[in-house]
DNA sequence: CAGGATAGGTAACGCGCGTTACTTGGTGCG
DNA sequence: CGCACCAAGTAACGCGCGTTACCTATCCTG
């Protein structure tokens, strides 16, 4: 395995481009064949001889076939564009992955470009027009646009010019296809989990009412206590603040409120960090956990989920999932499909570690 | 502020492709003319009259620049490429955001691919080749490498063919310019702090030893120790895994080793996520954070220090500065500037939260 | 043995744009 | 009036490649 320095196609590719002309002339044969060859065309009628001395000519001079070239012939480029305010929340990274890994499979590139956040907060709730007009200079063959947490958003105008997918979020104003967490299935599978436990009073922490997960989730856990016949006490329902701080308030007052007997012995966090919060709560009430109240939260971050102790049991969001069949579904729509649906829903798997 | 249909534009655009010749065409001028404005030459001798009407027809027909077709005329991108496995890794993806940000600022776009986890924990430590491979493909102006945690890594050939800088790592077998971390300077300031809070006897809960993170940081502390006349008691320094349960060993053995006298009153734990272990084993026997045991982090993981109650105090991981910086050099070194130097450190700042 | 059908190629155009060389009409100057 | 000069603009080439139309030799069929 001794390495040779027989990098002769690096030093050679080093001066400026290596072109097809190039190959050709290496292999004696014309440009048209190289591009043949090197696009493995069906109806190729090119002989396995020359075939060969033409690949034989590929690697020796360590020709790169330039993609910028090839686009501008060919007419499409291989590109997807993401706009998204992603890459400032290490929070959903995860679509970001999940939508790379399935490009890379169908062997697209994918194109990320940041969108200020400042314009998230404005009046104008759109993610940036800067960016996605980037994109298009670019002659990406679709667009997707992903946000940091579920929510509607406005789209610039100019997003009409190609086919294009919503990743948690969806369109406040139009019909573009999105892919979002099912948030009520995910509240559901929650608190049937703690059904399943033994538990019959639940307290919920609970997240600004108004935005979709909060609506959600909480739908989901109503549905589940419906089902086993049960109801959500309003008073076992308190608002917090989405931070540590915010759960461990909430956690106390609603551990403060009620005699033991009838205290909450299981509470759902409608996210992690409430949870975490909650933890400081009920241990400093000298509680156990599980032991004396479940606790389960939503989200599954992990650096939190997986690291409190004891380790939270969560319901995941499906980020790599969401960002893959964002890609599946741009693929099928830049194929000229039609829409399957408005709103793919992903399922939000309970996580099980040890807090219930 | 009615929003008027005239959205002839995106009409227009939309059936494939607005050129420069409809432009031109438009405005009644040669293409050669609205390239000239379009790229705004010097010495460019077009009348500002018709400098208006190819404005005019640009905004007219909702032109927009083909990126591609542009590249391979002026033979330039504008792009570069980052090849990191830190997608798949929220830790460090602020080292993306800074880059981006930079790329941003310098008109630049920056090509983001996925470099298989696989690889890096194979005998080949490289990042991947297919991802470097696929951007220079696309013709990028220079190369930057990003790793998620700060070691030594093996790089492609190829990369030999643009210029290439290495963010938090850094080319264990070459001579590649690169930007790391100053972990030397962040241990030190660390401890100065805790010194500074009247702390002498101070525990250390270190990472596996043999990674540039606790070499240097482990330096950094007996730097700071030593200039203050004190010695690291060999006793006081323990080993952990990098998780929340190796931190709380690591903790309860340091802390159950001693007499209360003898008993360190401040821990270094090397990374947040120890930390956060040890903030558990403190707690369980009683003890205040800060008042019995100071506590201070390195890292800076928002998701933990910032949630951690109390707040941790800790030290940052640059990753935002480094991506940033990563980019300028790379903008010096394909503007033929020199290297300036093998290894450009970035300070560690030490955050200031409630744990000390 | 004429005629067509194939295998195995090639010449040449165009994708959208940057850029260099060239043209043209007017103005100043001796 | 003749010449140089400049402002204002254009024609045309080439970037690297995909693709279509065409061309030539060989083989088969009737």
């Amino acid at each position: 395995m001794a390495k040779t320095t027989t990098s002769k196609p690096a030093a050679a590719a080093r001066q400026r481009g290596v072109t097809m002309n190039d190959v050709a002339k290496h292999a004696g044969v014309s440009r048209t064949a190289v591009s043949f060859v090197l696009s493995n065309r069906e109806n190729a009628s090119i002989s396995e001889e020359t075939r060969a001395r033409i690949n034989e000519a590929v690697q020796a001079l360590g020709y790169r076939p330039n993609a910028g070239a090839r686009a501008l012939a060919s007419q499409r480029s291989d590109w997807y564009g993401i706009v998204t305010e992603i890459v400032t929340a290490p929070f959903a990274v995860d679509i970001i992955k999940g939508a790379q890994d399935q490009a890379w499979l169908d062997r697209k590139f994918l194109l990320i470009a940041p969108s200020d956040q400042a314009d998230a907060v404005g009046p104008n709730q759109g993610l940036e027009d800067a960016a996605t007009e980037k994109l298009l200079e670019q002659r990406v063959e679709g667009l997707l646009y992903a946000a940091t947490f579920h929510r509607g958003v406005h789209v610039p105008e100019s997003t009409k010019e190609v086919p294009t997918v919503l990743i948690n979020c969806f369109d406040a104003d139009g019909k573009l296809p999105s892919i979002v967490p099912d948030e009520r299935a995910g509240g559901r599978v929650a608190v049937e989990r703690l059904l399943q436990a033994g538990h019959r009073r639940i307290g919920v922490i609970n997240l600004d009412p108004d935005i979709p997960a909060a609506i959600g989730r909480l739908a989901g856990a109503r549905e589940a206590l419906a089902e086993a016949g049960l109801e959500l006490d309003p008073g076992l329902v308190v608002p917090g603040y989405a931070t540590a701080d915010g759960g461990y308030e909430a956690a106390c007052r609603i551990l403060d409120r009620y005699p033991q007997e009838d205290r909450p012995t299981a509470l759902f966090c409608l996210n992690d960090r409430m949870a975490m919060g909650a933890y400081d709560a009920i241990k400093e009430r000298g509680l156990t956990i599980p032991g004396d109240i479940a606790v389960i939260g939503f989200d599954n971050q992990e650096l939190i989920a997986a690291y409190l102790r004891p380790k939270l049991t969560t319901v995941a969001l499906p980020f790599e999932k969401m960002g893959a069949l964002g890609v599946q579904t741009l693929a099928a729509l830049t194929a000229g499909q039609p829409i399957i649906a408005d709103q793919q829903l992903v399922g939000c798997p309970l996580l099980e570690r040890s807090s219930v």
